[in-house]
DNA sequence: TATTGTTATACTCTATAACTATA
DNA sequence: TATAGTTATAGAGTATAACAATA
């Protein structure tokens, strides 16, 4: 079926360009309900990321800037925002006296926990697919993401 | 099949809960690789979205910032820098000298082209899909976007 | 009076470089 | 010496409010 799809440069026909479309739209769409659902809680994305990160598990701050693929001084001024808010606190390593370990509070937690139930909420379209349907679409986003499990 | 999945809750299961995660893979990568794209242009990612908006058609102002979601006073600075680098002009509104007309110079459409090429390598994974699976590729995010042709 | 674009201001995020305290 | 975190600095994006020109 559609014999004329160059088979050299397969992804700019027409479908691939409209599947890749699609895909930005998506992109669009998450991120401005991720935006959207930080604002509410008065954070901005940057925080909500690094909030969600933390309540899941205490981290040092290089890794945070691993996670964030950002420049460790940047999350110096993040987790200062976010600890003058009692969202996180800074702790010790008991193993590495340079290590400072950034963890969420149990307000913190609670913050994250609310956020993650809006975004929850933002992402429902999926709702609208069935089982079946979002099995295929995992199967084909794994494929897309390279994992060939 | 699968009785066991609560309908109250549709997008909680686990099932859900993975996409939702592949998902944010997705949007995460893709936006990795936007920022990559632009700044190997020395452009950051606000400035390659306006310079491919203007790439398709001239535009007021107001317009190009009801287009990224932010405010009007913030395109001043984008189109601004973006001037400054002979990449896009401003002209005047024949039906309304309020207006300013922002457009892509011949310099801001070559960029523009070689931003897009290099994007579409970055979106290259959907090489990896037979245009079988594209078609149901798009036919889900289609679907999934609220899109009910 | 309402609208368009701009300016002024303040805050956040970002990268770079230099600093400190540990290792 | 090498590493973890911070500070200092500068540039960019963002929202808000006030302004000039035009409708």
């Amino acid at each position: 079926m559609t014999p004329q799809t160059p088979r050299t440069t397969p992804h700019t026909d027409a479908l691939t360009l409209e599947v890749v479309e699609l895909v930005g739209t998506v992109v669009a769409r998450y991120h401005e309900e991720y935006e959207e659902a930080a604002a509410k809680h008065s954070l901005t994305g940057a925080q909500a990321r690094v909030l969600a990160l933390l309540s899941r598990e205490p981290m040092p701050m290089r890794r945070i800037a691993q996670k964030l693929k950002c420049e460790p001084s940047n999350v110096t001024g993040i987790v200062d925002r976010l600890e003058g808010r009692g969202l996180v606190e800074r702790r010790p390593d008991p193993d590495d006296r340079r290590v400072k370990l950034a963890a969420a509070t149990e307000d913190g937690r609670e913050t994250a926990g609310r956020l993650r139930a809006s975004l929850n909420f933002a992402r429902e379209p999926l709702a609208g697919l069935s089982a079946e349907e979002r099995t295929t679409l995992r199967d084909l986003l794994r494929r897309m993401l390279g994992e060939t499990p």
